[in-house]
DNA sequence: AATGAAAACCGAATTAT
DNA sequence: ATAATTCGGTTTTCATT
């Protein structure tokens, strides 16, 4: 799906804040309200964006979060990504290129709760080789929008902002 | 700061919608809009959730998401998390304990944006010893909440339940 | 893109804890 | 003092054109 600059300003908007009032961004766009919702309504269809609340997961009871770098047995990288993504706990599952092939996040209660994963769930899934466990210390910055890409040449270039974590 | 039943709740369904109207919340729950409201508020100054627009990076016109594992002198890594944190592509930077001291993700329009990330921006930093990128190939989860822990013992076990990515 | 009706939101005053 | 409800006027949303 093309994006126009009107897609990119909604969505530039709507990072900073999930609800914000449509006429109020179709005023700041200069255009309709009816327009604003229905380009939203679009967005949200095509899965282009989403608005969703995010919680801070130390903030509300889970205490453990740690990245697992996993290596896989070639050709069952896409398969070993869709079970470990359907574990509640995995925040974040990315297959990548280098020294290992899967990241997977999750988020736990405590340590007995994340062995629980590692040793009963984790470890029985056939096609992993081996895991490598980074306890994650502290989150730094976590944006949840990545900003919109510079427009294309002769208009000016719009901020590259990805929404900080505070 | 504490939370209480209807907090949890209240996160867990503004998860699967950022913009479900209050309303509707404080019926859900059997309690009234305005309690939703000041909830809603209270655990957005907090920084315990906040409502976002998320769009995925390759929907917008990004082409090249980076895991970056980087290597820090000792002591110094609150400060190249902070460093790094400000560059307008990363979308997180994690501290972590293990065979690498920061993991960070950036989101590139292609290949020679990265390279000038890389090369003009991230080793000049001081204090980085060496940096090991991951290209990202797929992202097959991204929980944007980590849903809500079990309930204290004795009261009903509520989902642990992630917003998938679709 | 505009309209009008229905729904939701917001601020303030009010009561309860 | 903090939390929760209620109530009105205002704004937003939504279906229809």
């Amino acid at each position: 799906m093309d994006l126009d600059d009107i897609d990119r300003q909604i969505i530039a908007q709507l990072q900073g804040d999930g609800r914000r009032p449509f006429t109020q961004i179709a005023n700041e766009l200069g255009v309709s309200e009816g327009l604003v919702r229905y380009r939203v309504q679009r967005l949200t269809r095509e899965k282009v964006m989403q608005v969703v609340g995010i919680a801070d997961p130390l903030k509300i009871g889970f205490d453990l979060m740690v990245m697992v770098g996993i290596r896989v047995t070639p050709g069952m990288v896409r398969e070993v990504a869709d079970r470990v993504g359907k574990f509640p706990e995995a925040s974040y599952v990315a297959s990548i290129g280098g020294d290992l092939d899967l990241l997977l996040e999750v988020v736990c209660r405590d340590t007995a709760h994340f062995a629980d994963l590692l040793n009963n769930r984790l470890h029985h899934i056939e096609g992993i080789t081996s895991t490598q466990t980074f306890l994650i210390l502290e989150i730094h910055k976590m944006a949840y929008g990545w900003g919109v890409p510079d427009a294309p040449a002769g208009e000016r270039p719009r901020p590259h902002l990805p929404v900080p974590r505070e």
